[in-house]
DNA sequence: CTGAAAGCGCTAACAA
DNA sequence: TTGTTAGCGCTTTCAG
């Protein structure tokens, strides 16, 4: 036991240069897998570098290489289950692409993301994904002087900057509605979040009442809420409504969880679904399936989403190219058991 | 219209000193409020970096001063519901702290967690908070060289390499033991994950053994599934096991969602709950407060640990000292209504 | 309050 | 195959 300590520095290309005998362009490039280094010189380097346990500073190496391996990926949140689903797509397609996603949170806040997005800017990303077509101006600006591909995300209904991957949440509120005509309801509520900034919820409620006034029919009731357990609200807004308003004929559900909860609600209670009230939500979670009955749905693709989005990236990044891409999914409508069929 | 296009570089600070005729230095100094400057000087250089959308380079901030805002984050999964809670309350703590979170994923994989560590350390980050006590050789080596503050979280069972906050598994699995064991229930069976990287499931159960195991009572058998819905394969596991051992009276699961899964199936199959057969799962989550019966459960405390380990770090960014902390949280038993009360 | 010089740790480009 | 030189864009330090 000695009692000295070394002052803590961390360790630099030159370390391993001097502790392998090897000039710190060659331990660059064998380090980096670049130009022709031979075996013997390699084997010294690479056994110095494990020897020390030096890892590399990337931060040096952006600024001269003016490369950086990093994707920014902006969401608006971790609680809503969906974007965690997103993220996971994100993660796996970009695996072993080597570029590593970076993620930031706005919390639905327009203010915050503006924030995030420069934070995140600043560390000059190859590729940026963020949710959403809805920006700030400054926002908007930043994405556009940003010189690197951006693809947004979730939602196609309006205007791209550069690429965009995602659904029409208008026509998937529209053709739930038709569907649900179709089956020959009626007398339909709206269940949803109170979140004024969740522009794909409000556009997937306007699709919607797009779609019942096709047949002329207006909502006849609608109920909002915010935070808490999205299964317990589901339940608590679905007695309200039926509480204030018992003929409604149908129920639809902003997502899948409070649509649970609303499940489960009305089978407790002996209501006859899909017989005399029917139900559906929106995106397809996986839980879902473990319900007594199988809820109406419609898949949001959120994985695919991912994927798609960071192919797009992956692929621009490494030809250099910024094109918009444009690709829309198209959610597919799930019956269940909860819409009666004709 | 010209037809004019700016060959495509990102501005610099020389780009805004010369807009604002100020000095390269003095225009750093406005953009990161350091030093003092006079208002009008101020003034002019805040308005050209606006007008020309001068977003900074931390890359190179970074190397000059020697300091990054990043603080790495390495979970083993997006999917299991957990972790984005931790990251929620990382990312809320860390919201004002001028700390970014940089999220990286593992899927259970120690080799992979090496290689996302070695990613993120080469950005230098001020910190990391990584989930678990157990890694490989070369990422434990990695941490303790790191020189920045290190949090590993979730669990507190096992050697830490320098903070650690979380819960001890294998006392929360022994807790329950013990109150199935005091309700008098005897014949008890396990259901969990295939998942021999998931440590703390697997110490849940040593601790839930070891807890029956002070009645001189042994699991009487047990249930694994991997992939697909947790809440649908907690019904089928649920299912099987019961057929395979109907006169079990105990099933303690390993998460919550496979156990509500368990539970709705008893439900519909008119098992008495918590009579006949008593039913427990693990961390506590949002959804179970909205199913029919409140599962027992035990809370995993995971946005608490989230938001501690970034104070952690937080704090230890500001003081500079890197100090090995130790917070045990304490999950709280919640009998709920499966289990039958004395 | 403002500016000039030096250099952070690495890699591009070129030379040997 | 290996080495040398000159920055990358910013901040630190020191000088006005």
């Amino acid at each position: 036991m000695n009692g000295h300590v070394e002052p803590r520095r961390t360790l630099t290309l030159r370390d391993v240069s001097e502790a392998s005998g090897v000039s710190e362009m060659t331990v660059s490039r064998v380090l980096r897998n670049r130009g022709d280094v031979s075996d013997s010189t390699r084997e010294r380097v690479l056994e110095a570098a494990r020897r020390l346990g030096y890892v590399p500073n990337k931060i040096a190496g952006a600024l001269a290489s003016q490369r950086v391996n990093l994707v920014a990926v902006i969401v608006p949140s971790l609680s809503n289950l969906v974007f965690p689903e997103v993220l996971s797509g994100i993660s796996e397609e970009l695996e072993d692409s080597g570029l590593q996603p970076v993620f930031g949170v706005t919390n639905y806040s327009a203010e915050r993301e503006e924030s995030v997005l420069y934070e995140m800017l600043s560390w000059r990303p190859s590729g940026v994904i963020i949710a959403g077509l809805e920006h700030s101006d400054a926002a908007r600006a930043m994405l556009q002087n940003a010189g690197i591909p951006i693809v947004e995300i979730m939602d196609v209904d309006g205007e791209a900057i550069d690429s965009v991957v995602g659904i029409s949440h208008k026509r998937a509120g529209l053709e739930m509605a038709r569907a649900i005509v179709k089956a020959g309801y009626r007398r339909i509520g709206f269940l949803g979040t109170k979140m004024p900034h969740d522009h794909r919820a409000r556009k997937r409620m306007e699709g919607f009442e797009a779609g019942l006034a096709e047949a002329g029919i207006e909502l006849a009731d609608r109920e909002f809420y915010s935070g808490g357990s999205a299964l317990l609200k589901g339940r608590e807004m679905t007695e309200a409504i039926l509480k204030r308003n018992p003929d409604l004929d149908f129920l639809y559900y902003s997502n899948d969880m409070i649509g649970a909860g609303g499940l489960l609600y009305c089978l407790e209670s002996g209501i006859d679904v899909p017989g005399k009230l029917g139900l559906a939500g929106f995106n397809g979670v996986d839980l879902l399936e473990g319900l007594p009955r199988r809820l109406a749905t419609m898949d949001a693709c959120r994985h695919e989403i991912g994927r798609r989005a960071a192919a797009i990236i992956g692929g621009h990044s490494e030809s250099g190219l910024i094109g918009g891409e444009r690709v829309e999914l198209t959610p597919v409508l799930q019956l269940g058991d909860t819409i009666r069929r004709s």
